[in-house]
DNA sequence: CTTTACTATACAACTATACAACTTATAATT
DNA sequence: AATTATAAGTTGTATAGTTGTATAGTAAAG
């Protein structure tokens, strides 16, 4: 309304900024401190500016490390044959996974009932994360039979890409069995993970992948943030 | 209310894979640059959460080795007829023993009071390690007249008992005849056969071991982790 | 007189980076 | 086979920079 008011000026100019391309989707803004000194006002008053921004989704902010300009919406298909690095360099986006914790236990019951294993089996639990033109996207938590594939991890480690190492396995193609989808609010850890909000609310997609003989091969939950991505059902 | 600091739900989120047996005692944690990638945060941050759990003495962490999980405080009981390897297995935990050193001399005058025999008899020094579930525990330093047992080091070597190794050189039975208790603070050497930090408390135990007849046949000093152990007294 | 916009200051929480001290595993050497 | 270098990985420590939050104060507008 006011144009006179400072930090209103200063919230157009860094939405000008951002439509402009001079801060790029993941790009770091300047510090508050220097954005003060270029508009020649207090830190409060960018802050304020900033905050529009971020009500807006426009920007994100990660305490001590700094302000980054949010990607737009992208889309996502769920189908029976569902793949990852394929889904997003389709658009000509470039994927990269992470692994952030891998671990060797017993399954839990409703481990071992989706994976069809005894109860108390060894699995291998494999967590990553999806980052999409380097913003963390997605959390995937994998669990897979140690039985069937005792050196999963290791071949994974290297290729980074569940259809890669499945053919390495000798598994040349896999189905979904069926695909839940829930809504949860993104805890302490997962918002730090994928860089949103505490509460910011993400799709959780749980399913088994199976192969072409009905055996499950790996029971699997992924997160994705809910202002980043479109879920398309396909059949 | 401080809930919602990071570090505090990576410090619950450790804690938790702790008591879930997901990181058992002695095992090494994860290093703190695989943990600040699980969590998606900085090492300072994870840092902070491992403080408090080394504070609470869940965990404690060696210099260029890793964070180890601390065992839970282990009973010893004392009494008429201590076994150390009895004492331990008991409770379901493995014991092991380790000799580190082993020297002859001539005895001092209150280690030939201790024993009864003449000053200056030539007694067996050992000094040994006792692991529980791997874990450092105990230093226990004996000695032993020579002139009665001259053998009694090669056998031990082979048995690492006393109650062994007593029973092949014809004693069945022996017994404490007391036992002196005081605390310590643990120099660099313990520290460091004990996996502890230099001036950490220790228990030292000091007493005779006799045979039926009222014979001295070792005089011992046990130091023992306070943190890590519990002495009980029994009649 | 009260509210709003803005400034000023200070501290806490977290990140980023670098290096030292130390351990461990592996390769090289004897 | 045993010992010694080398390299890589780990924890400890220090410094600087960033955002989050709290408090206090000034000036202008209603």
């Amino acid at each position: 309304m006011n144009s006179k008011l400072i930090y209103y000026q200063i919230y157009e100019a860094l939405k000008k900024d951002v439509a402009d391309n001079i801060y790029n989707s993941g790009d770091k803004l300047p510090s508050e401190n220097h954005l003060s000194k270029r508009f020649g006002v207090n830190r409060h008053t960018v802050r304020r500016a900033l905050q529009i921004l971020k009500n807006e989704g426009i920007l994100f902010s990660k305490r001590g490390s700094g302000v980054i300009v949010q990607a737009s919406k992208l889309k996502y298909k769920i189908g029976k044959r569902v793949r990852f690095s394929q889904n997003i360099a389709n658009e000509n986006n470039i994927p990269k996974t992470t692994i952030i914790r891998s671990e060797y236990r017993k399954a839990s019951k409703i481990e071992a009932d989706n994976l069809k294993i005894n109860s108390k089996d060894e699995i291998l639990l494999i967590e990553t994360t999806g980052k999409i033109n380097n913003i963390p996207t997605i959390i995937t938590k994998r669990i897979i039979p140690n039985k069937r594939f005792p050196s999963f991890l290791e071949i994974f480690q290297k290729e980074l890409s569940i259809t890669h190492t499945l053919k390495l396995l000798g598994v040349n193609d896999f189905v979904r069995s069926n695909t839940n989808i829930i809504a949860e609010l993104a805890d302490s850890i997962q918002a730090n993970l994928l860089n949103c909000k505490i509460n910011s609310p993400l799709l959780k997609t749980t399913y088994v992948n199976q192969d072409l003989n009905c055996i499950p091969i790996e029971f699997s939950q992924t997160w994705f943030v809910g202002e980043r991505i479109q879920l398309t059902l396909e059949d």
